[in-house]
RNA sequence: GGUCCUGUGGUGCAGUUUGGAGUGCACGCCGCCCUGUCAAGGCGGAGGCCGCGGGUUCAAAUCCCGUCAGGACCGCCA
């Protein structure tokens, strides 16, 4: 037997057992005469103390990191030695015997959580190291728990866990695919999935009824602090159901992987309309843990005299206690809004005087009095405040004050998550300049039914589709909808993204056939389990819950990936490599 | 493809604004001392292509140009 226990769990109440631990030295204290180290395995840490007397001169070379197998006696620490830091710091271990299981180089860089910000080529260079630190161990077991969480919960609610292929046809649509050359067929693809989307519809068709995978998903595209090329999605698909049915299952499923983290079971999910989110806080992923709104004025300005304000939309936000903020943050402020497009932006310090609350800004002298009391009474701004106006394009003015909301917001620190569903999407985000409709989720989604009309009519950008968003503290989570089940009215949507049927056969024809044999009403969902992770451990980067990520420019330090193959590998491929466009780099 | 930020012994930083000797701090490492420490302590020591290349200059970690690597973001991610 290697070892009888783990450290981590030795109390007071294990005094007088004999022990055999195994494990790394995390820390040592050597005084000549006594040398305490600190072994820590998956567990924890506790101090086991060796006399070089009895134990022999090793003890003194004992680095950190050498990985040995302890036996002794727990005892109690004398009286003042207690460490209230550590979980096992009553106790001790005197070592009557020890084996030098590895020995160890001197680590590149400290793996205590104390030092947390190493250069993250260095940590990733040396994850196997990294990855012994405490946080990256919280990490994975918490990511652990939230994927076993998913699984049962799914599995309780009478879901199929069913694996989908890996190498997939490619089709051109959505992001850019990573493809795969077959040896079978020279100068032939396979792509590696961006989603399981059409299998699990087609297995929806199949009659599987309730379908959910942990899936590994592949997009070649740019990567950022939430994105890697390859990351894990929650996946979902049911047959016979709405969107209600979908949210439903979704909620419980995160809710309980919410639960598994933090032991508390959120409550009922928020819900709100696309055109809400907008309006209120100019984003289609709002977060929704601090207020300051967006708040309409265009009543106030309805008949201004002041030119910059008539304009489709007058919209303000007010930022608490900001109302003294350096001319300097002020037009950085303005120099911002300008960038995202905005024409300007209007500030106003809310100010007291003589009794009455008004405002100090440098529009000031063109608005009139009635003007100035409407803002401060719509937007509820007090003296200290600072108020900013913007006014333009509507899309344009919600979007500007929305970023600017999260510039200067302050999210409650350790507060809820703040699940929250948006509903009511747009089922076409824009007309191309093709004149075209843009659609805003893919075009299997299903147009609202009340929207039919709108569909056939004229007003292509106010139909709703039946899609839905999982939005969390600012981030969105996931993104499902009700699929098209119908051949015409796929149809119908194809023809207006000006897909003609032969493409759509030639891009889509295996999922059209097989709707053509009677496919079920269906719906589902999909949400990046990274991202949840990341959100649930208080991770701003998606890379701290992943063992083995990418840099940003798709780079493993670890491994080296990506390599270059040899030319045997290439011709039995049937590929051969253009020269280098600028000069040789390696 | 673009904007911005970063790059200095193994690690984290200061030094760059205003050019003047690789000058400094903390940790780690090596050696010696030390029986109650908690990231032990004391004394001593080693360790540097200042990312790389070019330019300006009497002189470059410092200024200029290029390049590489990393990061944040825009584009991209149906």
């Amino acid at each position: 037997m290697m070892r009888t226990q783990m450290v981590g769990r030795l109390r007071a109440a294990d005094v007088d057992s004999e022990v055999t631990l195994a494990g790394w030295v995390a820390a040592r204290r050597d005084h000549g005469g006594v040398v305490f180290l600190d072994l820590r395995d998956a567990s924890g840490i506790v101090q086991v103390v060796a006399d070089p007397e009895t134990l022999g001169d090793v003890v003194h070379r004992i680095g950190r990191e050498w990985v040995l197998r302890v036996s002794g006696t727990v005892r109690p620490r004398p009286e003042g030695t207690v460490n209230a830091d550590l979980p096992t710091g009553e106790v001790e271990v005197p070592v009557v015997s020890i084996e030098v299981l590895n020995e160890s180089e001197p680590p590149p860089f400290p793996l205590s959580d104390r030092a947390d910000d190493v250069d993250e080529v260095v940590r990733l260079r040396y994850r196997y190291l990294d990855l012994r630190r405490p946080a990256m161990q919280d990490n994975l077991r918490l990511r652990a728990r939230v994927n076993a969480a998913l699984r049962e919960a799914m599995t309780k609610q009478d879901f199929v866990e069913v694996e989908t292929p890996m190498l997939i046809a490619s089709t051109p649509e959505g992001a850019r695919d990573f493809v795969v050359p077959s040896r079978l067929s020279p100068g032939s693809f396979y792509a590696l999935p961006q989603s399981p989307q059409l299998f699990k519809q087609l297995l929806m068709v199949g009659g599987l009824d309730r379908y959910f995978q942990i899936a590994r998903c592949l997009r070649d595209e740019d990567l950022r602090a939430d994105r890697q090329f390859e990351f894990m999605q929650y996946d979902a698909e049911m047959s016979f159901a709405d969107a209600d049915d979908v949210m439903a299952v979704v909620s419980e499923a995160v809710s309980s992987a919410i639960e598994a983290v933090t032991g508390k079971r959120p409550g009922l999910f928020g819900r709100m309309t696309w055109h809400d989110a907008q309006e209120r806080f100019g984003s289609d992923k709002p977060d929704v843990r601090f207020a300051m709104e967006l708040v309409d004025l265009g009543v106030i300005f309805a008949a201004t005299e002041f030119r910059a304000f008539q304009a489709p939309a007058v919209k303000g936000i007010c930022v608490a206690a900001q109302g003294e903020a350096s001319r300097s943050t002020v037009d950085a402020l303005v120099e911002r809004a300008k960038k995202l497009g905005a024409a300007g932006l209007v500030w106003m310090r809310v100010r007291e005087e003589g009794g009455t609350t008004v405002l100090e800004a440098p529009v000031a002298k063109f608005l009139s009095e009635p003007e100035k009391q409407g803002i401060v009474a719509t937007l509820g701004a007090v003296p200290g405040d600072l108020v900013l106006i913007v006014a333009g394009e509507r899309r344009v003015t919600n979007r500007v004050l929305g970023v600017l909301r999260l510039d200067l917001g302050k999210p409650v620190i350790g507060g809820d998550l703040a699940p929250l569903w948006l509903v009511d999407f747009p089922l076409f985000e824009a007309i191309g300049s093709d004149g075209r409709p843009i659609p805003a989720h893919h075009p299997f989604t299903m147009p609202h039914a009340d929207d039919l009309d709108l569909l056939r009519g004229g007003d292509l950008l106010a139909v709703r589709s039946q899609a839905y968003d999982l939005v969390c503290s600012g981030w969105e989570l996931g993104s499902g909808s009700v699929r098209i089940h119908q051949s015409e009215l796929q149809q119908e949507i194809f023809s207006l993204l000006g897909i003609s049927p032969e493409e759509a056969q030639d891009r889509f024809g295996f999922l059209l056939d097989a709707f053509r044999f009677g496919a079920p009403p269906h719906a589902g969902f999909a949400f990046g389990v990274d991202r949840l992770v990341a959100l649930l451990a208080g991770e701003e980067n998606i890379r701290e819950v992943i063992a083995f990520p990418k840099t940003q420019s798709g780079s493993d330090p670890l491994t080296g990936a990506p390599s270059e193959i040899d030319a045997g590998q290439l011709a039995e491929l049937g590929i051969s490599l253009r020269p280098r466009a600028k000069g040789a780099s390696r």
